[in-house]
DNA sequence: TGACCGATGAAT
DNA sequence: TTCATCGGTCAT
């Protein structure tokens, strides 16, 4: 399992080392997994697509104010969970969105649960995947550092494998909405499907 | 207390 | 490209 230290660093270099990390979910229903596929960073202090942009503390953001290695867990449009963790130490509010996972673990019953056929299409989205992986409110605060949502090792990718691009969604932030803090695993089937003006070649060995 | 809006997904 | 849908946020 990945222990604090890992989370206690800044956000986008979380971001790019959650790639190839196995998201684990031990539920009643049984162990849900994947391999993380998709991240982008949202950096509170200096970052104006961030929930805890200008260091605004609301009972949502407030577990970004702790120190890293635990779960931000929201719902978006009324509809969709999104599961970030929490980075850096304490008070600099940051987090990572998980955007999508290679299923590992419970395949059948993420199938089953997402309503779909195809594996591909069970957790390439950050709402398709807290709905495959039962993750909602109620996982909001956890500990990663615990024993029933946690991550372990897994593949390790080099630069010229992560892709990096703008944020998804987020035309709102202003000055912020061109940084390149969305990391993905290049020609990974399991990223999720993003409008083509994301299209990009740009790697990690780029910048 | 209520108006407004969104780090999405699915259908079209 | 459209739109369903509702909790969080913030101004009253």
């Amino acid at each position: 399992m990945l222990k604090r230290d890992f989370y206690l660093r800044d956000g986008n270099i979380v971001a790019r080392d959650l790639l190839g990390k196995i998201l684990v979910h031990n539920t009643p229903e049984g162990r849900f997994s994947g391999m993380i596929v998709e991240t982008e960073a949202y950096l509170g202090m200096n970052d104006l697509a961030s929930h805890a942009a200008n260091r605004k503390l609301t009972d949502r953001t407030r577990i970004q104010f702790g120190m890293g290695g635990y779960s931000y867990v929201y719902l978006i449009y009324g509809m969709h969970y999104c599961f970030n963790i929490v980075t850096n130490i304490m008070d600099r509010p940051e987090a990572v969105l998980i955007r999508a996972l290679q299923p590992v673990d419970g395949i059948e019953e993420m199938l089953k649960k997402r309503k779909c056929k195809r594996v591909e299409d069970t957790c390439n989205g950050p709402g398709k995947l807290c709905t495959a992986l039962n993750i909602t409110n109620e996982e909001y605060g956890k500990d990663l550092c615990g024993s029933d949502l946690f991550l372990e090792d897994g593949n390790v990718y080099l630069k010229e494998e992560i892709g990096v691009s703008p944020r998804i969604n987020i035309d709102y932030a202003g000055e912020s909405k061109d940084l390149l803090w969305r990391y993905y695993v290049k020609n990974n089937k399991y990223v999720s499907k993003v409008h083509k003006s994301y299209a990009s070649d740009l790697t990690l060995a780029d910048l």
